[in-house]
Order: C-alpha cells, then sequence, then structure tokens
DNA sequence: TCGATCAGTTAGAGCGCTCCAACTGTAGAC
DNA sequence: GTCTACAGTTGGAGCGCTCTAACTGATCGA
C-alpha cells in the first residue's frame, strides 16, 4: 500500500522551478497576494495543480510565528453539551479565519494537562477549556503563555477568561416555577463538585429561604450522573416526608430520577414534578420532555472563542461574562396537587 | 492582558547555552535519548525547567519529517456513537504514541472536506474517518497521500482500510429475535442513506423472505433522526393492519417510534414491540431500556487505529474489517400476543 | 532627457528543530 | 606505548516555508 504513496510531497521550491518564477512568487500566490500579475499567478497555480502541490503548515507557521488555530479542550465527548458549544466556537473561529483543533480529555484530569501541553507546543494562538476540571493553578501557568477562556466555569482571574451562565439565577428559576405551580416541598438532587454544580445548589437553597421554604429544602448529593439521580430519588422516596417536586443539577440526572419515580409505582408530573438542568437533546426528546433550564450553549461558545480571537489580536481584553439562563417547560411539571 | 505573556518562548539554542552544551545535546535530552551522560542530562532538564521550554512541535515535525500524529475525522460530535468510537481510536493511538488531532465534520460535506484538507497540510501520518458521507472519489484522492481508514463505512477499495460492523447480520439478528418471541408483522424504518441503512435495510427483507414473512415485511423510509421514526410510526398506526414489531434503523429513531406509539394509546412492548440499532447510551437509559444491536464501537475504533498505524509503520496492510454485532435485550421486546 | 515612482519580482536570511558525520577523550587490549 | 573501541558530544546542513529589503523595468511628469 505505502509503496504506491508519494514519499516526498512537492514544495514550494518544485513547484518555483516548474512555473520558472522565485521560491517568493510561489509564496506570495499561496497567501492571495494582491500585488501579483494575473499572468504569474496563472504559471504559479497552474504548476501546483499539476504537482498536486500543498502548503506545508508547518513550515508555514514555523516560518511565520503564528499557527491560525484554537486548540479547544473538551471535558467529555459523550455529553451533548460539548458538542453544542463546540458549534460555537466552530462558528466564530471559522468567521475570523481560524481553525480549531479538538481534543478530548476524557474525563481524566491527567489526559486534560496532557492535551493542553500539546496545545502549547503546537504553539496555538489561543486555548478554550470546556467544562474542565483542572485546578485553577494548571490554568493559570497556561494562561501565562498564551490566551485562555473557559467555558462553563468561572475562574474571575486575571489572565482568564470566562464564559458561563448564571446557574445560581438558572436554579432561582427552577424553584420559582415549582413554588408558581404550587410546589413547597422541592428536593435538590446536586451535581457534587462537577462544574457549576455549587452555584446551583446555592441558588436552590437562596431562593428557597427567600420563599420561606427553608424548612422544605433538601439536598441530595450526586454527580451530574443518570445513577446519582436515580440513587438521590431512591434516597427521597424512602424518606419520611415525600417532596412533590425534585429539582435536579442536570438532565442526566432528571431523567434517572424520572426512572425510579416512575418504578416506584408514582406518576411524573402529577405525584412528582421534576425540573432539570442544560436542556440538552436528551431533554428535548419527546419521549422525555424534560421541563429544564436552558443554556445558551452556542452563544457561550461563539462568545468564548470571539473574546479569545479579539484577545490574541489586542482588540480586546479577557473578561468573565455571564449569560443568561432561562425555563423551558415540558411536560415533567404541572400544578401540584391540593 | 497579552503584555504580560511572553512574546518569545525560548528556544532550544537558549537552553544550551545555559546548561552550557550544544544544540544538539538539549535535542537528545528532550528526545529522552540513552547515550547522554547522566551530569548533561540534568544540566539540560534543569536549564529547562528553569525557562519553562517547551519544544516547538511545528519546528520538530518540519525537521523529522513525520507528525506522530493521526487525524479523525468526525462527522457528527452531536452523536455518541462518534464519541465512544474515539475512545477507541484514542486508546490504541496512545498506546503506540500517535496523537489525536480531531475535527467535526458537523455533518458537512463541505466541512469534511475541507477537514481532510488542513489533515493533509499539516501532514499528519494518517486519518481515520468515522460515518463519513464524502463521496468514495474525494477519499480516493486522500488516500493516495496518506494512510486512511474508514470506521462504520465499508469501501472494499485499494488504498482505504474500513471497520464495519456487519450490518446485515445485526438486522437478522433483530428480525429473529422478534420472530422467536411470536412477532410475524414487523415492520422497518429505514436510515435512508446514511452510513449502514442500506444493509440494515437488506438484512431485515432477506431475513424476512428467509423465515416466509416476505408478504409481512414493510419498510418505512426515514434518516436516522428521532422524527424520522415518528413519522414513520404515524404512517405505520395509519396503516390496514397494525405491525405488532417495528425494527428501526438506529436507536434515535426507536425512541422517535416509541414516543409516538405510546401517545397513539399503545403499549410498548405489549402492543408494539420496538428494536433499535446501535445500542448507544440513549438506549441504555433505563427510562427507555431499549432492545437494540450492539456494535463494538470501541473496538471499532481501537481496530482503525491499530491498523492504521501498522500501515504507517510498514507492518501491515489496509484491509476491510467486518466485526460482529450482538443483540442486547432490554424492555421494548416481549412476547407477541397470541 | 533625467530622475522619481511604482508594480512586480527576487535573493537570502531566518523560524526552531533533527540528523548525520565527525570529533574528543578515556579505557582496555596487546 | 600504540591501537582500537566506544561513550559522549558537537557543528553544520537542511526541513519548507515567510519576510524584509532590495532589485528591475516600465511609466510619467517636468
Amino acid at each position: 500500500m505505502s509503496s504506491t504513496r508519494r514519499n516526498h510531497a512537492p514544495t514550494l521550491e518544485d513547484v518555483a522551478q516548474i512555473a520558472g518564477v522565485s521560491r517568493a512568487l510561489v509564496s506570495l500566490v499561496m497567501r492571495d497576494s494582491p500585488r501579483v500579475s494575473d499572468e504569474s499567478r496563472k504559471r504559479v497555480t497552474d504548476a501546483a495543480t499539476k504537482l498536486g502541490y500543498r502548503p506545508n503548515l508547518m513550515a508555514r507557521n514555523l516560518a511565520s510565528r503564528k499557527t491560525m488555530t484554537i486548540g479547544v479542550l473538551l471535558n467529555d465527548l459523550h455529553n451533548p453539551w460539548f458538542a453544542e458549544v463546540t458549534d460555537g466556537i466552530h462558528a466564530s473561529a471559522e468567521r475570523h479565519g481560524y481553525q480549531l483543533i479538538l481534543a478530548s480529555g476524557r474525563r481524566s484530569p491527567r489526559l486534560e494537562s496532557r492535551a493542553l501541553d500539546t496545545f502549547l507546543a503546537s504553539r496555538v494562538d489561543g486555548v478554550i477549556v470546556a467544562g474542565c476540571r483542572l485546578p485553577a493553578a494548571r490554568l493559570d501557568a497556561v494562561g501565562a503563555e498564551v490566551a485562555l477562556v473557559s467555558v462553563g466555569r468561572a475562574f474571575n482571574k486575571l489572565g482568564i477568561g470566562s464564559v458561563t451562565t448564571d446557574d445560581a439565577d438558572g436554579a432561582r428559576m427552577a424553584v420559582e416555577h415549582l413554588y408558581d405551580l404550587g410546589h413547597r416541598r422541592i428536593a435538590h438532587i446536586d451535581g457534587g463538585k462537577g462544574a457549576g454544580a455549587s452555584p446551583r445548589r446555592t441558588g436552590y437553597l437562596r431562593t428557597m429561604r427567600g420563599l420561606g421554604l427553608a424548612d422544605d429544602a433538601q439536598v441530595i448529593s450526586g454527580d451530574f450522573t443518570e445513577e446519582a439521580g436515580a440513587h438521590g430519588a431512591e434516597r427521597l422516596l424512602r424518606g419520611a416526608v415525600l417532596p412533590t417536586a425534585i429539582f435536579t443539577a442536570n438532565d442526566l440526572s432528571a431523567v434517572g430520577a424520572i426512572d425510579v419515580v416512575e418504578r416506584g409505582g408514582l406518576v411524573v408530573p402529577d405525584d412528582v414534578a421534576v425540573v432539570g438542568f442544560d436542556n440538552t437533546s436528551l431533554a428535548a426528546l419527546n419521549h422525555i420532555g424534560l421541563t429544564t433550564i436552558d443554556q445558551p450553549r452556542r452563544e457561550m461558545g461563539a462568545a468564548a472563542a470571539t473574546m479569545l480571537i479579539d484577545t490574541i489580536n489586542d482588540r480586546g481584553e479577557l473578561t468573565d461574562v455571564v449569560m443568561s439562563p432561562s425555563l423551558v417547560v415540558r411536560r415533567t411539571t404541572t400544578r401540584a396537587r391540593a
């Protein structure tokens, strides 16, 4: 097989020779310089296509001292949240002529750290980390070498930009929605130490207090997984007083909770209402129809990329942007029984 | 912000100067060469950490004429199938010391093609395309320049390797499972022109014929989406004779179909049994509990990467590997009513 | 007629690394 | 004492490109 493959790809030099011009001219043509005569341009492009020439990015980047690429570190390819954020990043990067190189941390800090090293070694112009679990110190070190923006988790530090949703406010919306439907015993299955879990828990507790429901508040620990939602629901079902509504830290946990509730012979939403968080494609499945809190994921990704690119080009600064969540009502919530 | 960032990253030269050795020695140390004295090694590593030196991959790859990276083109980041295949690729690549650079085609042939160009320009050592929709001619051209393996879609061409599941056999398993449960009127909602859809449809039809159920066979066209599953189910519900079982081309369509069936007042699996295809995480959700055909996605990814790397190193050849699917029984199938 | 101007083109010096051939010095063989 | 061997180290060429400064002819106004 490999013997049929060209061992030496054609270079600028080859093209220049065939076209009968200098290497510099070929370089100008390849970069669409306006100051090239039509005739030269044609001769060069003809020679290039004839040879199947393709500029070597390594050499180009090395010589020009910039890569026009930004590294995107995704924490978990399996979670649709990341795919949607990436769409937004992609759109903005493309508009500005930047390329993306993606890497998956596969939920492991070790791999995340390794991927960042690769980005730095590749001399990317900037880095976006999404849902990253790395300690702030590590990111600080990266931020010292290259422009860095975090999506989904705020750092509030100089040198690291961030784009997040107002998680606490989203939690407030969830609780108030349930309150408005007449619910009082509202429990929360949280997301442990995952990105955004803490402000969501805080927002839940504060809102409950604000509504005078401090005594009805109940936080069950979880970790953003389906199993955590299921276990949380089991604990609630075994409890002395059953809540009439459950607010979970994300959609996946909500699905786990719903499953357990229904197997327990109860009906969602009539016996127990459920609200999730994220509005992933999972929540939107008709079969599930989950009421949840939407994060503007595409916009978040696009905002992160734009901020990063502006910073790279000294047109802007790294700041902490907070976007507004919104309530999406579907079929897992309804008026509480009288 | 950017002013706090180092404008010129330290180079080999800088490290050599501080350590008081030659550039070549530093290079050897950075590549863990055994033929370096312990003392020199220490001096170099000390100097490197002091400066925060990090080898420039561009320069390294340019000089060494190899990149030790393989480009992975994913058709759609939103589909968990790709995440799982990527896990397998990742594992194998890591074991062989190769790096991955991912790109998302975002379901658009134009973007897929562009991403391939970037891979080639970056001089990756090999390329894996997953669920790629590009025409064979385009991939042929890529295969002429670099080792290429396709996952999920076979080409049966010299110069392009492939790893697929025996889709037709998976379809057979689905139909026979339903047949064994006593079902006879088994309909199929297909995947149109998506990867693997055609052999699944063929396998379904052939098996139905083999079981003497040719007259009960019924193919509804779809396209691998939830909506397609829903529309397909609606058409079936409106039909003269209701099938007792539906076999869909993938899990997502199955979920759409289940939803419509249940809204129509029928019970899954008692009134209508449903079998999906892929065994994505969606199918595994307890709330859904879909009976489906499993593809060994991790193994497929790993096999693709291994084949690719072996080819790159002239240790093997590009072939067409077909893996075996398997039936996963959950709660959407049960014995047909008498 | 003579510079000044300008569009188009070019030589050559890097970018930061790897790789090769050659070098240095010490140790062991005889 | 000389020769070989070898571990450790080095200079320099080169990977394929960009970028700067300088060059070459036309063109043109005075």
